[in-house]
DNA sequence: TCCTACTACCTACATTCGTCGGCATCACAT
DNA sequence: ATGTGATGCCGACGAATGTAGGTAGTAGGA
């Protein structure tokens, strides 16, 4: 077991710049700025501030590239999101997966294509584990 | 269309109560109390704090009976759960449903049973579908 | 040399949240 | 009448959070 460690959990600005960082790998204030900034009003400091609590918290770290702070996730974003899913899969579903699933489905704005794709994963996840 | 307000977002402790009031349709300060405390140590204020501030968000309103008050959701599991896994899958999973089953499926704690329950569920969807 | 742009850093401020202590009330048993 | 327990209400406090202004440095162009 690697330790995993209980990082504080995300807000959903945070979570914002980490898809932002998890889509471009790695980037500086202003390349997140810009990003943020292209859905919605937001100043550049509170982006910067944002960062650095991130980084406080564990979920990003930093690297000096000549005058700018490069950050860079910790964290894969599977396993973030994956944590975060199992909790609200304990806390709102009973522990039950297939809960959460449920509540996916029974939206009506899922496209057929979504259907077929995580039908897709349901076959290919089966065969894993049968092998596996 | 009825009018769908955008309700504040939930807190982590907040959806713990709401799960409380969605599983037994409806309860005190104290039935919720204990059932929270049956899990974590917490004090009978911080609960009834929590369910007043809850009921100003939008999601609770509370019925006078006898001396206490008994407090009931306002909006059903599925839509909230279902708008919270909707801006989930917005924020961080780029609009794509199927990615946030797909790492949901990725982790590995996740049941022969609950990978059947979950097709069964597809199924019944693709069916519904057809049909409707 | 002076100005502009970009950067990081420090500080601040209003909100929200989780957490609770105290107090007054009301009902019921003693 | 008195005590016990449950309840609602008010106030509070520390932490986190989103938001951002102001300052100082550095680099490059005019």
């Amino acid at each position: 077991m690697s330790a995993k460690k209980k990082l504080p959990a995300l807000t959903e600005p945070q979570l914002e710049i980490m898809d932002v960082l998890w889509g471009q790998g790695k980037g500086t204030v202003a390349s997140v700025w810009n990003a943020i900034r292209s859905r919605r009003p937001v100043a550049r400091n509170t982006v910067q501030t944002t960062l650095v609590r991130m980084e406080e918290k564990g979920y990003l770290r930093h690297k000096e590239e000549g005058n700018a702070f490069v950050y860079s996730p910790t964290c894969k974003r599977e396993t973030v999101l994956g944590g975060m899913l199992q909790g609200l899969v304990d806390t709102a579903f009973s522990g039950s997966t297939a809960g959460l699933v449920l509540t996916l489905l029974d939206k009506q704005d899922l496209s057929d294509d979504d259907v077929a794709r995580i039908q897709a994963l349901l076959d290919d996840h089966k065969q894993r584990n049968k092998k596996g």
